[in-house]
DNA sequence: CAAATATATGTAGTTAACTACATATATTGC
DNA sequence: GCAATATATGTAGTTAACTACATATATTTG
């Protein structure tokens, strides 16, 4: 009985232990960086690395590929902009867009990180192979929170509660 | 092949998909507070929590407790204070103490809010119980962690690469 | 084809955690 | 029992995401 008032406490606060977990991996992921003397912050990675992948993208578009809102989107571009690892230009056919991608620079530092994924990766995957499997656990809850929403979930049981 | 990169990608990106999902959880649960004309923020629960169960504390075991650095729990009891949903004193054996508690409006908002749990764990049950648990694997983790930390194992890795 | 609507980008301000530093009191050890 | 150290609380400033609003350009529709 105790574990279950445990457990309802560890559901309830499910979105700050998640905050607090992305923090601590963010905090080693930049410390595993500069221990190999890459000047890299972790929150950068979802921008450049949609930006090696796909070569140029508009500021929405990349929003969207990464997940962020827009104005996240834009004020990282400034710090990437300011660090010369992107430069941006006007959409000759949509003049509303600004078309980003990587600098030589830019993709050289990508290229350098490479080795720098594998040590993440390989250390990401000892943490995260548990039994149950953290990034698969994200992967599911992101599919089932696409098909209804946590809200519109709770409301079924709202509505048996009255 | 490319699933292996998108894999890695999200490895990379770990801290950010963390974060973003804590943050929609977070805001579903304040609309299910609302729904209940309930007026609470999802983030004072742990430290309410933590309260109804122990009774009172310090500034610092209560931070220990739930997990936070001080001044977030500070800055937290300044809300909940203003509020009136929890007062403090002064520990008379140790002077540097100030002792937290519930005040009565607090412990009557708390057991109004059982309903609310109820159907929070409920929904927060539904999304997470897919093949890999959300919770065990955060438990799972977090245990790892602890063990020894991301840093650390990244640290193995990297005297393997020189 | 002009008015209404939609889309793209940008700015300003908010939020909820954090670290670093400051101060007061308690505890320890010479 | 006093000096050094440790602990408890508090303040100030930072960070990295967000929402709301503003503006410019493109697209759709009557």
């Amino acid at each position: 009985m105790e574990q279950n008032v445990i457990d309802a406490s560890g559901l309830l606060a499910i979105s700050t232990r998640l905050q607090r977990l992305s923090d601590q991996i963010r905090k080693d992921g930049l410390l595993i960086y500069k221990a190999f003397g890459i000047d890299f912050q972790p929150k950068w990675f979802p921008v450049l690395y949609t930006l090696y992948k796909k070569s140029t993208m508009s500021v929405v578009s990349l929003s969207e590929e990464i997940g962020y809102a827009h104005p996240s989107t834009i004020s990282l571009l400034k710090e990437l902009e300011k660090e010369k690892l992107i430069r941006s230009k006007k959409d000759k056919v949509d003049t509303r867009k600004r078309l980003v991608e990587l600098t030589e620079k830019g993709k050289t530092l990508l290229s350098t990180m490479e080795p720098v994924w594998e040590v993440i990766i390989k250390a990401t995957a000892e943490i995260t192979n548990t039994e149950n499997n953290l990034m698969k656990a994200i992967n599911e809850v992101e599919a089932t929170l696409h098909e209804k929403s946590f809200l519109q979930r709770a409301e079924v049981y709202m509505k048996k509660e009255f």
